[in-house]
DNA sequence: CATACTGTAATATTATAATATTACAGTGGT
DNA sequence: ACCACTGTAATATTATAATATTACAGTATG
């Protein structure tokens, strides 16, 4: 299995198709020359159309990241991960200007930002 | 002039509107007792239709944050902030969770927080 | 009472995303 | 050659969001 959608996320299928294939290259998950799995498998996989997977391929050819070969599949090209990063942080800028404008207080996020990262540093005892 | 609309964002309007109304809510900046804008001047305020203000109203109606008297307009009637709070929060949680994923360090996070909200707590000098 | 605001209702139209389905074309292994 | 995979192309259908437009109904104020 490679990855879920979440179906009630306001954000398009396809998108959050592009955004999985390119976290996946910038975590090293995906390397180069890498085959990406064929269209329909990951669309069964996803329990989604065919023509949307398609899309999202598509797209990410258009943008350099995968090229394709045709009766064979598509292959990663590779990434501009400190773009892709860069891009991701600005989304979270973005959100936590919203929070704060909502009168969430520093310590609340930051106490999240512990709650995630921390709890495995000493995994023994 | 009240608030403005990301056309770009796949968030549909009508809920951007709603998001808005609650925050403002949330903040005080919108009491309990006090008139909401007309749906007509808040959608030429915001450049969309009529009909999209309509649905965001309606909406907030039955979630019993507004109440509508007919021929005069929308009054607020209350909101349940923690619970609007606790939501904001777990997008902010998800949204890190990912963030983790893609690799990107902790200390990159909490940068981008002391950034937000830091650099006014001592504006002397 | 007329006017100017309110909300409401109905209908048609457009754009986008996603689906369903069928068909065609290239590649590789047997 | 055949078969089982690949990608590709085309078409029709559905759902949702948003728009445009017209019309009707309630409320307040001059």
């Amino acid at each position: 299995m490679w990855f879920s959608i979440d179906f009630n996320s306001h954000v398009p299928v396809y998108k959050q198709i592009k955004e999985k294939i390119k976290s996946m290259i910038a975590t090293g998950k995906l390397k180069k020359g890498a085959f990406v799995p064929s269209i329909r498998s990951l669309a069964k996989d996803l329990g989604v159309n065919l023509n949307t997977v398609s899309r999202a391929y598509r797209e990410l050819v258009l943008e350099g990241i995968l090229k394709v070969v045709r009766g064979e599949g598509y292959v990663v090209e590779g990434l501009d991960t400190e773009r892709f990063l860069g891009k991701k942080l600005e989304e979270f800028r973005k959100m936590v200007l919203t929070l704060k404008g909502d009168g969430i207080e520093y310590e609340k996020l930051e106490g999240i930002l512990r709650e995630v990262y921390g709890g495995e540093e000493n995994a023994e005892s």
